[in-house]
DNA sequence: AACGGTACCGGCAACGTTGCCGGTAAATAA
DNA sequence: TTATTTACCGGCAACGTTGCCGGTACCGTT
């Protein structure tokens, strides 16, 4: 063991204060718990040195007791925009109610995932909350877990195959509503940039992408699908073919914001028309996308929601007696409508 | 003490693999460790049930004993783009040199950082990274902490009355080629927007800043310079004022783009050109400033590598027996041009 | 045959805390 | 007065691990 090091100047602990007033470890530890066999003398004068000394309880011997570290993993792929929000929600609600929170980005990595779950699996933390990385195809570590009943909440991307607590958006109305609106603007031949095949949204939001071109009899055109990373520069490279291709689109639907504004890029340096040549809608609402010439339209959601509500499910499984049933809470995104696709006035 | 809550199967521990294979604690321990008072088929044997048995060393009482947790605390006020990238840095060392990360975010407020400290402290991190919050006016807490020589850096938003290892940027160059550039670019009435006042990178920043007014014969104008919090809409209302002011500028320089964006939208809103009427310069190249029409140009620093640094500082001092001296590091920052600013060709 | 050395192993204490049990003195009840 | 309750307190074990000390065979030497 490593036992070299700086240690700063040790606290002050338990026995110190009851060494102090001569009195027991014990009568120590329950005159601050507040039990019932203390003379109240004696509890206060515990209090004044516990107050002197500067006396702090030792977590770490207290999770050696417990089993229990009041720690939160959260296992997430990157931190940008819509993950920082998230972010900030699981904070905020870990506070409320006095959890920490470890976090780790895996990079869309899904061997840094594998490193990153042990890591934290290492550090005891009491539960998981992780979201995808776009690279993951294995969940097997997380079956692993969840067959041990260790508590794990996923969000945003999650695996299908889990059956396990988690929080999403409504992919399908989101898609379903940024098509619907697209077509209502005139647009006929729609291209999805769909981001990581495996990815639940990628999916989920196809399908709504899907539906709604046949629900308005519109063919499927698979030329106008293109599967890719998030990258912004892979986006305009699409986008430029696309745009060159003999069949062209008159409106592009992203499965982020970062694809779309590669393609607003694109459109932009071959001389074309937003939205009137081709028409734009986003997702995420990131705030980039209504500073830019045109704003582009987007589908909104609450990251921030999303992260507190995914906290919020965990805690109450950590707080829980008995193992909770796994549940799946879905949020409803909304249509901001901006100039990148508003052609009828 | 919570004693209730669920509890997942008890994972193996030192003494299931000293039974099973009747033999003692100590030997399994040594075994283990590679110490050499074992038996090699003893200690084979041992190997192979903590194979079978999944045994995993308890990290929480090794930290009982050695008093350390490999947890590092950072200290951020938010989560923007700045503050992701030197988390993923933070996070990136950490990962290489075996420690996990705690993030507390302040929003930028001092009440919360102080909630935060002692959220983090109470976990037992072995050490803290901090970035101050735009309303922290007091360092009493960090100077408890130092006094006691608990382990602390500082990075971006330091306290100029800490006397603590800290990561910054030469922010007076930044500013310096800002100004220098925008006054080469025949400008002479340069407004400065400039954040918090009590915060270390407006003040640096403001000294680049005017010693380079007074270096080319510049008079420095109080009205000219206009502090507020990091709020894109109270940069947007201070440059319409600025611009319906008898004297309007000809440029403004922002402490940072979310400000300048602000500025940008004001300046187009009043229909004047940028940068014939007034040319922009911002800070910290955030990736939405080059999408912008016109692109602005912006100071750019490695908020990447100020995390790192940040890490390997912290854990240099972890990892040393001895308190080591307080250090400095100063990263150099590069003036990324682009039309917001160019007036000549 | 007695001795010292080597190789290997087990027991104990400690890290800081809590739960449980048992003990002592005073106060009350018989 | 004696028995029994009440109020309060201390000791011990345990959580999982390591460091230290002491012990026991077995080997080779003289």
């Amino acid at each position: 063991m490593n036992r070299s090091g700086y240690r700063p100047d040790k606290p002050a602990t338990i026995k110190d204060v009851a060494k102090a007033l001569n009195i027991s470890i014990s009568t120590v530890s329950r005159a601050l718990r507040n039990k019932p066999d203390v003379n109240q003398e004696t509890r206060q004068s515990v209090l004044r040195m516990v107050e002197e000394l500067e006396y702090q309880p030792n977590q770490i011997a207290l999770s050696l007791i417990t089993q229990k570290t009041h720690t939160i993993g959260v296992i997430i792929p990157n931190l940008d925009y819509f993950f920082s929000m998230a972010v900030r929600g699981i904070d905020d609600m870990a506070l409320e109610t006095g959890y920490t929170v470890m976090i780790c980005q895996s990079n869309e990595s899904y061997a840094r995932e594998l490193v990153n779950t042990q890591r934290l699996m290492k550090g005891h933390v009491d539960g998981l909350i992780v979201s995808n990385s776009s690279d993951s195809i294995n969940t097997e570590q997380y079956q692993r877990l969840l067959s041990k009943n260790f508590p794990i909440v996923f969000f945003d991307r999650v695996s299908s195959e889990l059956d396990a607590t988690s929080v999403v958006l409504d992919n399908i109305s989101g898609a379903t509503q940024a098509v619907t609106h697209l077509i209502e603007q005139g647009c006929r031949r729609i291209a999805y940039l769909a981001g990581p095949a495996n990815l639940s949204i990628s999916q989920q939001r196809m399908i709504g992408y899907k539906h709604t071109l046949e629900k308005y009899g519109l063919a499927i055109d698979e030329s106008l699908i293109v599967f890719s990373e998030f990258d912004r520069e892979f986006a305009y490279r699409s986008t430029l073919a696309l745009i060159d291709s003999p069949n062209r689109p008159d409106a592009i639907f992203g499965v982020s914001d970062r694809l779309i504004v590669g393609a607003q890029l694109a459109i932009k340096e071959r001389g074309l028309r937003i939205p009137e040549d081709i028409a734009l809608v986003g997702f995420n609402d990131e705030p980039v996308v209504s500073l830019l010439t045109p704003p582009i339209s987007s589908v909104a959601q609450s990251a921030f929601e999303m992260g507190r509500m995914a906290a919020k499910l965990l805690v109450e499984q950590l707080n829980s007696e008995h193992i909770l049933p796994s549940q799946t809470i879905m949020l409803k995104p909304t249509l901001i409508k901006r100039a990148s696709s508003i052609r009828k006035p």
